[in-house]
DNA sequence: GATGAATGAGGATTCATTCAT
DNA sequence: CATGAATGAATCCTCATTCAT
């Protein structure tokens, strides 16, 4: 469905042998801090822990962030970076359906945040929103407001072009929410939303979910050849 | 070794009165501890706390409760009582069409545990499941496994009836869990899910979910007469 | 060695099933007390523990014992009730030679006091000593004093019969105690005084202590018959 | 999380000096450790007197030690040097007879031991080992076993040599373990086992011991010379 | 700058002691 | 009298933060 592109453009140095280079010490914390953060919690994370993962000593992350509260602080801004802009005009630029730009949404928001460590955000930022409300603050402007705001977009030229039914967008966004959102904890936070026996490929998720939220699972009224009751009509 | 230095000896001063409920101590507590895990997650929780909130002192806690991880799982059990017998019950009874089975389900979920504190449990376990694995077992064979084999049955039913599409059930329950779990997630994280100046009523929230989840946001292939902008296509 | 009396004529109801009697409590509780601070030590012991074993409840303990530490007391004091007199008494009477008597005192020593529950009393005042020094002073007095004099007559005597060799009593009384004292160790502490392996015997131990204070190991120097080394002489 | 409220900015007022000694910490933490156990038990010890004692805080015995009960362990673990190596060495090359051996021991260890504030690990021992039996077991391997053998050695040296009475073994080791046990307790738990107005000599004391040892109290049979009170019977 | 030894406030847990029933 | 629920001071231990080197 979503229009194949190249959409892993990213130029991380992937795989690239971590020297140790004085000027990328506070990305390595940060990175580190990410990972620990998401994996045990915010509060059950020791610095020391972080500041080992990334190859310092506990007194230098304190070099780099006031305290450890700064650091979470810091990790939020770092890997959250405006990408809304870059996909703003994305939005401009496509062609195709909205049913296809639906599916081109998710897809890229999958490969580009979803699958990469970056989706750990939104999981600390569901468990520690209420103790630091400030930085709740900054996410929601910073990811929500604008997230949401392009995704009503999408909709919104959907209804316009005539191809979506009318429907109340504050509520309907989260039709496409939700299930990225779902796929971020059952990531996250294995054996709590899904089942532990059943593999969960994300692609497969992904694909399904569109096709609920674009077409539903009711049977339409005229198109009866699926049905197995085919008595009925 | 006795309680050393009694400074003042006013005799019961404040906050002092022994009371003797012994049947009621392990249920206040629970509540206490299921609001403020919820509310600060369980490390940032201190045990003094919940026992302050329960009316009692930080011993009186452990006098019902082996540890605070022990009280954890004492609120996840107490909370997650068999409203999955009741359930399944009503499900075998219902006799109207999926598609108001579906709806029946969602609306009952959130009157039932959506709306209550109770509904607090499954942000709590997103937050603790890596740092208390078993508790996240536990909690996926009382909870979540239970609820997706009811949703499964659901769907299979308006699959075998003829009103739903033929589809993959284990992708598509996750089409209903999905704003079930952000529903909560929107209550118990502010700011993170939803945005804060807008109103969130979650009878119109599920209202519209069902609506997307039953009939897609598509307009319907033959279905011309809704789309307001046919003309300008 | 000693002139073979019934040492035991104590009249304690030994295997009397314990039957709840009021007036029996305060003595069940000193034995249960008695037992477990020798088991365990003062601070390790619980009076949660104490109340237990004596079949009561924690309160109860105290409405018969001020504290814990009155506790102890009690139990220092009721297990050292004077035999004193009657030991004088039977020193007095005693007919036989002074090494008779010595052996006497030591095989009485071990089955009235060494033997029985009560031993433990001096290896808790060996550990408990620099924490309640008021008990050790009245231990000192109601024990220490008094063994020692009975001691110090009983060589005294033997000095006097021309039987002893003539020695300073400060320090030869500790010929005598030293081995009591350690045999009470070793009942107590295993394993931190003498080889886990070996059996210890306390029969054949105070005998041959008694026959190493009454003659020593050396070969006396005219009698040379015992020696393997016969040649030089 | 910050060590909140700074009342009064002072800085650095007393007690504060950071001092950086890695290498003495250890040391003087064990140190502070052997007086307060000694003195007033395990139990009763607060890590935190130790750490004063020592000059440092709380956190930095931690440092340098898991837990008390570690703690406890390296106590004596530290105190158990390899004093048995250097008398199993002086015992091979000892030229002069058995008695003068035994004294020689007995002298040699009050000097190295007995008079030094590791003495005072026995009292520990004795008192802590039901609580802490993998302690006992390594007291009894390192201390006990080689102490006995060593003596056992002397003693059977004596008997080879045709200075000793044939004894067992056994139990004689006792005659001379239970005199040196006794002075440490003599020592470390005042007015338990010496009346306290008293004054002890350890030399004398020791001394006495071993002319009991070696020679008994009984005048010798042959020996009537010795005897003051002869011509009264 | 970087280190890691040192600090000490803070939190979980225990347990002697009290007191309402 | 007896009970055992309730209390809270005391203690071990952790870990964010500081600072001498």
């Amino acid at each position: 469905m979503p229009p194949s592109k190249p959409l892993c453009d990213q130029s991380t140095p992937f795989g690239a042998k971590r020297e140790r280079r004085k000027e990328a010490r506070p990305g390595e914390l940060l990175d580190a801090a990410l990972d620990l953060f998401v994996e045990k919690g915010f509060a059950a994370t020791r610095v020391e822990e972080v500041a080992a993962h990334a190859g310092v000593s506990k007194g230098t992350l304190f070099l780099y962030f006031q305290s450890k509260e700064e650091l979470l602080k810091a990790v939020v801004r770092h890997n959250i970076s405006g990408h809304f802009k870059e996909w703003n005009n994305e939005f401009e630029a496509f062609q195709g359906s909205t049913a296809e730009m639906l599916s081109y949404c998710m897809c890229a928001w999958w490969e580009r945040v979803g699958a990469t460590r970056a989706s750990g955000i939104s999981k600390l930022m569901v468990c520690e929103a209420k103790n630091f409300p400030d930085i709740a603050t900054f996410y929601q402007q910073e990811v929500i407001a604008p997230g949401q705001a392009l995704i009503r977009r999408v909709l919104q030229r959907g209804m316009d072009r005539g191809e979506f039914r009318l429907m109340d967008l504050d509520y309907t966004v989260y039709s496409v929410m939700a299930p990225m959102i779902f796929l971020i904890l059952a990531k996250h936070s294995p054996g709590v939303c899904v089942q532990d026996q059943v593999e969960m490929n994300p692609k497969k998720y992904i694909a399904a979910q569109l096709s609920t939220i674009l077409y539903g699972l009711s049977v339409p009224p005229g198109d009866l050849a699926q049905s197995p009751k085919k008595a009925r009509a």
